[in-house]
DNA sequence: AAATCGGGGGC
DNA sequence: GCCCCAGATTT
């Protein structure tokens, strides 16, 4: 389809998706999980759900939400909390620019709107880690203003009400779905018309082969359902596959302490500690070299089991060493810390979590 | 437009 | 294994 034929399609869009709202609210009332965030929809509590939500699942998130508010309750302590703390918030959730640009917004707010985050679209999405679905739903569920909030789960609802083939990977449909639903938005109950789309592609109108279209209250007004097509929808661009990298990971040992090595603050893992670690599968030989590189003096090497971490877009194949060493000075940037101490006050990626496991056995031989 | 940026749950 | 998730930012 080219641009001119996406334009044409909007208006189509348009009249089939004025049926929706009725049936999906109706189902939204008597369906609609129980969440943390839906409690009490403050901006500052809906902003710090949706951020934690973009690109992670619901159950994911559950754990983190009430203790990150518990301890950061404002936006201002929020502004003046520490990297490490909010990175140690995050830990194991993921995307960590997403938390230091939710600070980094945080003093924005501060400083520009006195601490109240601003009731308007376009601010919105000037501030960092806002983007346009961020801000819409902010937006339309804490302030109620009509903006539609489009979404993975609601381009494939849409895409397959509509039964569109159009590629829902391209800026451009995503701009012209976008466009449909807001000429449809129920305009006392935008915030619930918008989660409820959401809710609807979450629990009901599930990815690939899996729709439950006999229990989906669109069923009835769903052009991909009435062709048997909802499977094939919607259509997406196909990925490139993750690039491996082999590594070799150290849990380098000495009086019942391991060494960490804080990582540049931009890039992978950006400002997150780990594990000391080199490029390549390394003998012994080629590590004990290494170490001695840095000024560590080895009494003992043992090799661990191999571990692979898969990102989004690379693959750690990892060989991991346990190294107990003399007790000596670190190179800039490394620390010497307890098991406690790693636990209460550093962020570990999960990466390296198959060797970090054996601390409590190694740290107390 | 494509690449980068995590981790996990469900099949 | 594979898919993809309440995406944003950088290149």
């Amino acid at each position: 389809m080219n641009k001119n034929n996406l334009a044409s399609q909007i208006p189509e869009w348009q009249e089939r998706l004025t049926l929706v709202p009725a049936p999906l609210l109706a189902w939204y009332d008597k369906s609609a999980r129980v969440l943390p965030w839906r409690s009490n929809p403050v901006p500052y509590h809906v902003w710090v759900s949706e951020i934690m939500l973009q690109q992670t699942r619901v159950e994911a998130v559950k754990p983190y939400f009430d203790r990150f508010l518990s301890a950061l309750p404002t936006i201002e302590s929020l502004a003046g909390a520490s990297e490490e703390q909010i990175l140690k918030l995050w830990e194991g959730l993921g995307y960590y620019n997403r938390v230091r640009n939710l600070k980094k917004a945080a003093i924005q707010v501060v400083e520009r709107y006195s601490g109240q985050l601003p009731a308007d679209f376009e601010a919105l999405c000037s501030l960092p880690g806002i983007g346009v679905y961020t801000a819409g739903a902010i937006a339309s569920i804490a302030f109620g203003l009509p903006v539609p909030a489009v979404d993975g789960n609601v381009l494939r609802v849409a895409s397959r009400v509509l039964c569109s083939r159009e590629d829902i990977s391209k800026e451009a449909v995503k701009k012209a779905m976008a466009q449909a639903l807001a000429a449809i938005l129920p305009k006392d109950r935008v915030g619930d018309f918008n989660q409820a789309l959401m809710e609807l592609g979450a629990m009901v109108c599930l990815p690939g082969a899996a729709p439950r279209c006999e229990s989906c209250p669109l069923a009835a007004i769903c052009e991909g359902h009435r062709q048997s097509v909802a499977e094939e929808l919607p259509v997406k661009a196909a990925k490139k596959p993750p690039k491996a990298e082999e590594k070799t990971v150290v849990l380098l040992l000495a009086e019942g302490k391991v060494a960490l090595r804080k990582r540049p603050d931009t890039g992978l893992l950006a400002g997150l500690w780990e594990l000391p670690n080199w490029e390549g599968h390394l003998s012994p030989e080629a590590l004990q070299e290494c170490l001695g590189d840095c000024g560590i003096n080895v009494v003992r090497i043992s090799q661990m089991p191999d571990a692979r971490h898969v990102f989004t877009h690379r693959i750690w194949e990892m060989r991991g060493y346990a190294v107990y060493c003399e007790s000596s000075p670190l190179p800039e940037g490394w620390v010497w810390v307890t098991l406690s101490e790693l636990r209460e006050g550093y962020a570990l990626p999960g990466a390296f979590s198959a060797f970090a496991k054996q601390l409590p056995k190694l740290t107390s031989l």
